[in-house]
DNA sequence: CACCCGGCCGGAAACGGTTCCACATTCCCT
DNA sequence: AGGGAATGTGGAACCGTTTCCGGCCGGGTG
């Protein structure tokens, strides 16, 4: 293969100046440049990163970690990032993280220790003080979407304020008794995306003076088959029911119109549902929903990471550090009027 | 940061010995061996890998194109492929190669041809001549999966015997009138997977006597809203209507029952549908469909990849070269005999 | 006893770039 | 006119490994 030796003898100029040409780093005069440039191209070369970094100790390379690839909301924030890193030239390293056992110390240890990532995106992960602590010990800087433990920059939405959005929708449709279809862990884990959603539709039910009953309440894994059983627990037994549902995410609220429509409960009819996200599928389903923009927020957090890396300010804006991330309420017809 | 050489200094050898004894390569004494392994680990020693792979030539990363992430096949994909590899020590770099446009040129010329990956996976996504030759110029292992353009290394169920198979499923219930929901593309570029899922469906028709009307036959994005749509246009309408459904995918299938819940129609009393891939929510929707399993291609293919890079023998056997994937038809409620 | 061979180790040469430094021009300013 | 800054270039050091080659030792073999 050519090495950059090669071009510059071709050229008849030095190693340095061919990688100066090349690289656009200190002076070269433009003749100079172009004699390179199609000496380079003559002769097919391509520089080796391997050997940039070895030297620059950059290798224009972030780690992902991510706990789900097919969850729609990771997903879409995936293709996010990625989007955003290959504009700047990066190359994006994926490490799912799905269980939390050693292979999730092995990335940690492993892979990400070594050097050849520049820096961490780790989006809706929950981070232990001690994976924090050895990023950071490698002076990578580290970029947090969603999940928790992270003491540095960390893009968010505000989880609270949505389930509170969300439920207080329902109470000004009329609805007084309203059931929570909550992520699991909602009521062990205080601070994470579900335990806030939850805190938020305990909130704003309490300021409109309603307790809503623990049997209300009911946890599930955050997907579509999860948020069928759950709602068949919920609703699939005689006697009163909740006449509306704040599902903690869209595809729970997808799983909860299909246990319904298995019931013969009508939607919106007999009970009214919002989920959040704005998945995809939101519109075919007529699912009211707070909105977010995972792919959005990827694109931001790809924003901060290049900003802590040094890269110059060629990039959109950073939001406001500190600021949640946007979302919206949108109302489509799965949502009415409380039955009187 | 610690470099080997002073971990050689602590533990009283040259680097020569103690790169031997690290990565375990060549003759050393184990009392030598383990007094530089704790020299190591006292430090905090890890290796770069940048120095390692610039004398090696070898990366230790494998590059995996993919055209969405965010659809559930190649997510699942996605996934098998991830953990086989980090469970083989190799890192994943991501390719997410949407568009056709300059991105994809820039995917192939600037960021797989440079030296940082083993080899490439490419999952779902169809070749162009010179882009395989780009990557074989550079002697890099290609394995693709699904998809049509690669002389390389191929895994692949066999889309036409799953279209062949769906129908005669639909066939032996006694429909005589099947529609078809196919892939974008389906009768313009006959060998790929939406063109071979047809061809499979208008085979098993014909062979059965059957000749399906053009209008029958209408092509979508393989995704639910995708389907939705579809569905709405072949069911939508007065008169007669065709009594079973052959969708492309499982989720176009799911958009299809969406569709006639919409419409008043009863699946499967008036209408049977039948999908495949085996989709996680199939289940939920008690959707019949061909089943095929992605998170185990893509460990295959990792498994292929491996091969071809020269790792030892030690994971899973090959699948029988040129054999096709397994699929399986597994039959829910919503298929059954069709309406007198 | 001479010889060879296998285990064990160190010195030094790669690998392919980037960058520091020194040096030579040219240019501008006072 | 003189001096310093800006521009352009080359030589050489350096990044952190792996690996080739050669030397040393001990033991089995003819």
């Amino acid at each position: 293969m050519a090495a950059i030796g090669d071009v510059a003898r071709l050229a008849g100029v030095s190693k340095a100046t061919a990688s100066r040409a090349l690289s656009g780093n200190g002076y070269v005069a433009e003749e100079t440049r172009r004699r390179v440039e199609s000496a380079a191209a003559e002769i097919g070369y391509i520089v080796s990163p391997d050997a940039a970094s070895l030297v620059t100790g950059r290798t224009k390379n972030v780690g992902v970690v991510i706990p789900f690839v097919n969850r729609w909301f990771f997903g879409e924030v995936l293709e996010g990032i990625e989007r955003s890193l290959l504009g700047a030239g990066y190359d994006l390293t994926l490490y799912n993280l799905s269980g939390s056992g050693r292979d999730r110390a092995r990335v940690f240890e492993f892979f990400l220790a070594r050097k050849r990532v520049d820096a961490v995106i780790a989006v809706g992960v929950d981070l232990a003080g001690h994976e924090v602590s050895a990023l950071d010990r490698r002076e990578k800087p580290l970029v947090c979407l969603g999940g928790t433990g992270g003491t540095a920059a960390r893009l968010s939405i505000d989880d609270r304020a949505v389930g509170q959005l969300a439920t207080e929708h329902l109470l000004h449709l009329g609805h007084t008794r309203i059931a929570h279809l909550a992520g699991s862990g909602a009521s062990g884990q205080p601070d994470t995306v579900q335990g806030l959603r939850r805190q938020g539709f305990l909130d704003a039910m309490d300021a409109a003076g309603h307790a809503p009953s623990p049997a209300d309440v009911v946890e599930t894994e955050m997907t579509m088959p999860g948020g069928y059983r759950a709602a068949l627990q919920l609703l699939g037994h005689p006697g009163p029911r909740p006449t509306a549902v704040f599902a903690a995410s869209d595809e729970v609220a997808f799983g909860a119109l299909r246990a319904a429509e298995r019931l013969g409960i009508a939607v919106p009819r007999e009970l009214s549902v919002v989920g959040v996200d704005g998945h995809e599928y939101a519109e075919m389903f007529d699912l009211t929903t707070v909105e977010q923009y995972p792919g959005e927020q990827g694109r931001s957090a790809v924003g901060v990471v290049l900003r802590l890396l040094g890269e110059g300010a060629d990039a959109d804006p950073l939001p406001d550090s500190g600021a949640p991330m946007p979302t919206r309420l949108v109302v489509r017809a799965s949502s009415t009027a409380a039955p009187r």
